[in-house]
DNA sequence: AGCTTTCGCTACGAGTCGTAGCGTAATACC
DNA sequence: GGTATTACGCTACGACTCGTAGCGAAAGCT
């Protein structure tokens, strides 16, 4: 999790209990000040250890805080509700939720704004938060193909790049109506949402 | 533009060449250094002004790049490409052009991460930027409904929250593509992406 | 002219950064 | 148990940025 984990098997270990501790704080700080004012000095002070223990570990603000906000989707699941309109309301219900908490909303942009700058940071963010979401849409695809929703495609360069559309269509539009357009995805509006995904912006009007 | 525009209509004018240098220089900036070293003093030694000329036009370096990056925005337009998939086709290009430019990428997303904890500069976010994009959904989707493409919806109500989801999905995806899967919203992922928001994923699958 | 406001410049205290040095604590190996 | 090795806490440091204050000069309006 950390910058790197050295195969070190002699000397004393690194304390887990410190890093569950600063990647709390880190979260606290969040909650607290955003991420601009965030210091790393006082998020050692919160935890409770020394600046120079978290700079052993980590390289930067960007790094700690990438850790601190991937903790959060470490919670999003997929139960299977029956159907794929009902797959994805839920899902989608559960990012919203995230996203409204302030330690995400303040960090996750923030992190992806220095991703644009950062190709290393870009990698550790795409590999500690936004694969498990696209897992979460392979999933539900492959169910929704089970169950005869969605037509099987069997071009695998084609099916990623659908895979690739459906996320960013998903995540996209959650994380502009939280973060941007600063409302709610409440329950009716991911209603809506899931209707025009699945039938279109024509065909859910013919059904409104 | 600036944070305020007293009435004052006696003694020295603020040197409107001024204004279009700073917030050039804030831009080329942003290109070379991004959001987080991005410093006031030295956009102030690029535009060739002092200082403290800058503090006295704007609060600090949220509301700077808002304005420096809110006039990439003024390009984009809508013209009548003869349906609404073209049209949409159309704009979400000019849309991921502007995204694609460095200064837009670092910028953009850093001012949206500070604005979850700063409700002005959401205000001012929503003003110089959201809002030019919102009349363009508006106006497609007018365009649309005369055209019969779209059923016209007369409880404003419920147009509202339309027009809000639109809005959502189409500016989120792009988004979400360009800055945090980081591939490029080209004429394919364009066209694929309005298959979808118009015909719907079950839709759309049928007549790929 | 006289008045008002802006401009450029310099300087300043405050705060943060990231690192180095040191002594101490905790574990693995012999 | 002794020893080597690493992590830890603490302090201190130079470098940098911040945002502001004060000054004299410049530019425009009446």
């Amino acid at each position: 999790m950390q910058s790197r984990t050295p195969a070190s098997r002699t000397g004393r270990p690194r304390s887990a209990a410190a890093d569950t501790a600063i990647l709390a704080a880190t979260r606290e700080a969040l909650v607290e000040l955003g991420w601009s004012k965030l210091t790393l000095g006082d998020v050692a002070t919160r935890a409770g250890v020394a600046k120079t223990t978290l700079y052993r570990r980590w390289a930067g603000k960007n790094e700690l805080v990438v850790d601190a906000v991937a903790e959060l989707f470490d919670e999003l699941e997929l139960p299977d509700r029956g159907s794929l309109a009902a797959d994805i309301e839920g899902v989608v219900l559960q990012f919203a939720a995230i996203l409204v908490r302030p330690e995400a909303k303040s960090g996750l942009m923030a992190v992806v704004a220095e991703s644009t700058r950062d190709d290393a940071l870009r990698e550790r963010i795409r590999a500690s938060i936004v694969e498990r979401q696209m897992c979460l849409v392979l999933e539900g695809r492959a169910r929704a193909q089970l169950r005869g929703e969605l037509p099987p495609e069997p071009d695998p360069e084609e099916s990623a790049r659908t895979v690739d559309l459906i996320f960013d269509m998903v995540a996209g539009a959650v994380v502009h109506r939280t973060l941007v357009s600063g409302k709610a995805a409440d329950a009716e509006w991911v209603r809506d949402f899931t209707r025009v995904l699945l039938l279109g912006l024509t065909g859910a009007a013919r059904e409104a």
